[in-house]
RNA sequence: GCGCCCGUAGCUCAGAGGAUAGAGCAGCGGUCUUCUAAACCGCUGGUCGGUGGUUCGAUUCCACCCGGGCGCGCCA
């Protein structure tokens, strides 16, 4: 049994018993019950009797006090008392016994975070999924730090989520990407014994790849072509004909994605799937790159893979045109602002065709009940314009709109002395991920990328993020969890026995000294209160795709436990009240261990 | 021009139909003989971009406008 969402089971119950009282055919109105705004207003504010006073024509405070009598008997021993206030607010005033429950549960049970969805669904999300030319940039770590979270998220509330990275090692930027490489590299490639005959150089002068990186990448790639890679030197010369170009790219290509992998994992994100690309064509990468450099063998119909099931769907659906020796799918059917094109004339297939044959895949692979499942994609921020043609090629392909949930990450600025750092390596600034990493730490990071909405503009405050005080949140909230984790090491020093501190029994532990009516008290039930609500925000970050609602709950729970760890002592003499507030602060430590986690933060036992 | 996102405190941003609009940073002033001062306490700070509309109620929903970002390729 997780512990208890009180919250739609106190909703259901205030439904059914409107349900009741009233006269009314088309059952209960749309309403409310949120987390009250203050303490006095109780643990849930209602707004039914206000949304029934127009269709009963009726005083809202009238149908308040109606459903406050009789809700307060349905209820018995949950609430202590239901009130009705302001223009016709329920509160719900939560017992004692109500508001202990959630720290016995959390205590007890095996599993307290982990709950049944009402209906649960198989998840593909979908994230960071850049193209092997280079390593991860800033961008890429705030999709993958919102992916895994929001993976977590949903797991949490019961779905099934699998996570991806879709690698695009296909197409026209891989092989850009390469050619630049090796021309940066044809120099030192033939110093060390490599002929190169005058098509390949120049095919590969015609590179015209502006990222910066390509430099930096070419001097690590130096040795591991000559050495690792190819075993250069010890063979002697060697032609770079056409199949050691493919062998040549292939390699660029494959550490290129191994790099990033291994940022990836740094980055405490659980991806167990990658999908590469060049599988929609055939299984081994070399026979595609052939097909994108040769003009020959680019010809969809030489195409084996998904892509060409694709293609041959979408032709027979007839959603599609020819024109100029290009093939158009009329993605105008299902609500794009134009047609695109799948096809090019030249023969080669566009994105729109590999992702429409990429989902496909993907859908089929999660197999199951079509209602019970769901593609989530998050993208970068220059790609919103894409949403809708994939989602009208998909609908073209068969697949309903409503199956991908598409996320935006937003853009990200890295700001240092209150100036933004412009991202440029010329000027050796923080481009990268893993220099990122490296100067603020993951948590750090992690916690920065997802504290704010995912599609908004991100400001990422440097200076703020090593700064190891209450100033930088991420602290602020692990400091907490730690400072919790010593009192009860100092517990053990003052006596208190080991089986007395472990959860079972901290759980059979009287916690009607935490109700009582001074300072600490009303620290107590405030804390209590905070607690009730975590089911309800995990809930609702699950069902908005919004893992700032966790940050921002434990941050303002943290909030709450330093001023009372400040104001009220736990481990007082009097050792029924002790133990009250160890299991208290136990229960508190969980919650904050959990939202940590589902965050991919650590929660260290010490800071 | 069309489309998407964003306009909330000096700065960065939460809040998404409700009861006096929140947090962090910045600024000012205090607190360590007491479970970690990576902490706590206090003060300062707002016509929620504008105008209309829907509603018992709008910062939140709708329309239009203004300002900023991004996208609009047979690149991805």
């Amino acid at each position: 049994m997780p512990l208890d969402n009180l919250q739609i089971s106190l909703s259901a119950m205030i439904g059914q018993t409107a349900g009741r009282l009233f006269d009314l055919p088309d059952g209960p109105p749309a309403f409310d019950l949120s987390p009250s705004a203050e303490p006095k207003f109780g643990h849930f504010a209602c707004n039914l009797a206000l949304q029934l006073a127009g269709p009963l024509k009726k005083n809202p405070r009238q149908i308040g006090e109606a459903l406050a009598v009789e809700l307060g008997k349905v209820l018995g021993n949950l609430v202590e008392r239901v009130e009705v206030a302001g223009p016709g607010f329920l509160n719900f005033h939560l017992s004692a016994g109500a508001q202990a429950g959630p720290v016995k549960s959390i205590l007890m049970e095996e599993e307290p975070f982990r709950w049944t969805a009402e209906k649960p669904l198989k998840i593909n999300l979908e994230y960071v999924s850049a193209n092997p030319t280079g390593p991860l940039l800033v961008v890429n770590g705030r999709a993958a730090a919102l992916g895994s979270a929001l993976a977590e998220i949903l797991r949490a509330v019961g779905h099934e989520v699998t996570e991806e990275f879709y690698v695009n090692d296909a197409g026209s930027q891989v092989i850009e990407f390469s050619k630049s490489v090796i021309r940066e590299n044809l120099n030192h490639l033939q110093r060390i014994g490599w002929i190169i005959n005058d098509s390949i150089r120049e095919w590969a002068n015609s590179g015209e790849y502006h990222e910066k990186t390509v430099e930096e990448i070419s001097i690590q790639i130096e040795k591991d072509i000559a050495r690792e890679a190819l075993g250069v030197l010890e063979v002697g010369k060697i032609l770079l004909d056409e199949d050691m170009l493919l062998e040549l790219i292939s390699y660029i290509v494959s550490s290129q994605h191994f790099l990033q992998t291994k940022t990836i994992s740094r980055f405490n994100t659980n991806i167990r799937s990658y999908f590469f690309e060049h599988s929609l064509y055939e299984s081994d990468l070399k026979p595609v790159i052939r097909k994108w450099i040769l003009p020959s063998e680019i010809e969809l119909k030489n195409c084996v893979g998904s892509i060409i099931k694709t293609y041959s769907l979408l032709l027979e659906r007839r959603g599609t045109s020819n024109d100029e020796g290009a093939v158009w799918l009329k993605t105008t059917d299902y609500g794009d602002e134009k047609d695109r094109v799948i096809v090019r004339s030249n023969g080669k297939p566009t994105y729109l065709l590999t992702d429409i044959a990429y989902h496909l895949d993907k859908w089929e692979r999660l197999g199951g009940d079509e209602d019970a499942k769901l593609m989530i994609d998050i993208w970068g921020p220059d790609h919103h314009g894409h949403i809708l043609p994939t989602k009208a090629g998909l609908q073209a392909a068969g697949i309903p709109p409503d199956k991908l949930e598409v996320l935006i990450s937003g853009w990200v600025t890295l700001k240092r002395g209150g100036e933004i750092v412009s991202m440029s390596k010329r000027q050796g600034n923080i481009v990268t991920l893993d220099e990122l990493l490296d100067e603020v730490g993951v948590d750090v990071a992690r916690y920065m990328f997802l504290e704010r909405s995912p599609e908004a503009h991100l400001d990422f405050d440097l200076d703020l993020a090593v700064q190891q005080s209450s100033e930088n949140p991420a602290y602020y909230i692990q400091y907490a969890h730690a400072r919790i984790a010593s009192i009860f090491a100092v517990a053990r020093e003052e006596g208190f026995r080991e089986d007395e501190l472990g959860d079972d029994s901290l759980a059979k532990v009287d916690l009607t000294p935490l109700f009582t009516d001074d300072d600490a008290g009303e620290r107590q039930r405030e804390l209590l209160r905070q607690i009730v609500y975590y089911p309800g925000v995990v809930a609702g970050a699950a069902a908005s795709y919004a893992p700032q609602r966790v940050t921002a709950y434990l941050h303002s729970l943290a909030g709450l436990f330093h001023p009372y760890y400040k104001k009220v002592k736990v481990l007082v003499e009097d050792r029924g009240t002790a133990l009250a507030r160890l299991a208290l602060s136990r229960a508190l430590r969980k919650v904050l261990a959990h939202g940590l986690g589902l965050l991919g933060i650590s929660a260290p036992e010490s800071m």
